[in-house]
DNA sequence: GGATGTGAAGTCGTTCACAGCT
DNA sequence: AGCTGTGAACGACTTCACATCC
């Protein structure tokens, strides 16, 4: 909308584009605060800025990403990172060699990829607080491990398997298989 | 755990590895049938068939892959979607000579890729029910239309753009950078 | 005896409806 | 006059608690 040069959005609109009622979106976003005018509605540029303040997104965050394997090029190359506030720093694997050929050749300007023993170093260095898990299965729990002692608090997993950390940590897990089961159910039941 | 021979299970065994609550489990099975017995629990097996049976996991599901990029290539390789019911048997592409190089000395036995314009007729002869989309987002709403024209009913997109489909057909979408948003939220606030 | 299946109670989130501002 | 912010009403889901059955 702030592309379109719109300046002013009601929750009413708000609530048909993204199909809900329009006393949600009022609710939610007056859980955080009085982002609104009586009379008017919600001023389209301040919003944008106040959501992304809310969500943490008023910041680039530093990403490692561990395991260089098909799913990891891919995303090395994931330019859609590059609109949002997240940027890869930093790329491991337990044979570098091996893999940097590989990605170099489908990449204009590779990340260098580095070795895992080198994970808790860099993290201090570079600053890392999220880190993509795209390794086997197999080792996922074992990076895991390594990232908490490298004090990387967000994790986002594509492994196929559930990881636990400590407190204070947080997982996320990008299980699209589950997403085929819930297709696969809602398919068979016509 | 049927892999660990065990035998029975109770509705508070699950809700533990669930971390969930012992009625919730009872409840949810119980909306689809009764598959336990009073008094003991639930048969590991029985409750597992059972279960596979209600997701609609009691079959193959035949998937078609649109799009043979960094990503498309990874999933073609994806071992697990073996383990699952899943099985990509066509994998499509604008230009297939391109890829067929960079992806074939990837996998040992490749799926062929064939060009998108044989999509409705491949779905046919293959009985496609899934498709995976893979392409970049410029592209994702077009082929989701053909999907519709081929009567593929189940769309996984991973491209991120939200698509729209008509009445019959279900899209789920793997956008893992809403997550990404959800651990910079949960990081921000400490 | 012991765990399920399930009405009843409780809790949480959503929607209504309007007072309060601009 | 119009739209937000919000207490109150409503509805849905979760949990309790126990009758039921193995």
């Amino acid at each position: 909308m702030e592309e379109k040069g719109e300046k002013v959005v009601s929750s009413a609109q708000l609530a048909n584009k993204c199909m809900v009622n329009a006393a949600q979106v009022r609710k939610d976003l007056a859980y955080f605060g009085e982002f609104g005018i009586r009379g008017v509605g919600y001023y389209v540029k301040d919003l944008l800025s106040d959501i992304k303040r809310i969500l943490g997104l008023n910041k680039e965050w530093k990403m490692a990403l561990i395991g260089v394997g098909n799913l990891g090029s891919a995303l090395l190359s994931y330019k859609d990172f590059l609109k949002q506030n997240y940027k890869i720093v930093a790329a491991f694997d337990i044979d570098p060699p091996k893999v940097i050929g590989r990605v170099s050749e489908k990449l204009g300007k590779p990340v260098e990829i580095l070795h895992i023993n080198r994970i808790k170093e860099v993290a201090k260095e570079r600053k890392l607080e999220i880190a993509l898990i795209t390794t086997p299965p197999s080792e996922a729990q074992g990076v895991a491990n390594l990232l908490v002692d490298a004090e990387i608090r967000g994790i986002l997993n594509f492994a196929p398997v559930q990881i636990t950390v400590p407190d204070g940590f947080m997982v996320k897990d990008v299980f699209f298989t589950t997403l085929l089961d819930n297709l696969a159910y809602l398919l068979s039941n016509q």
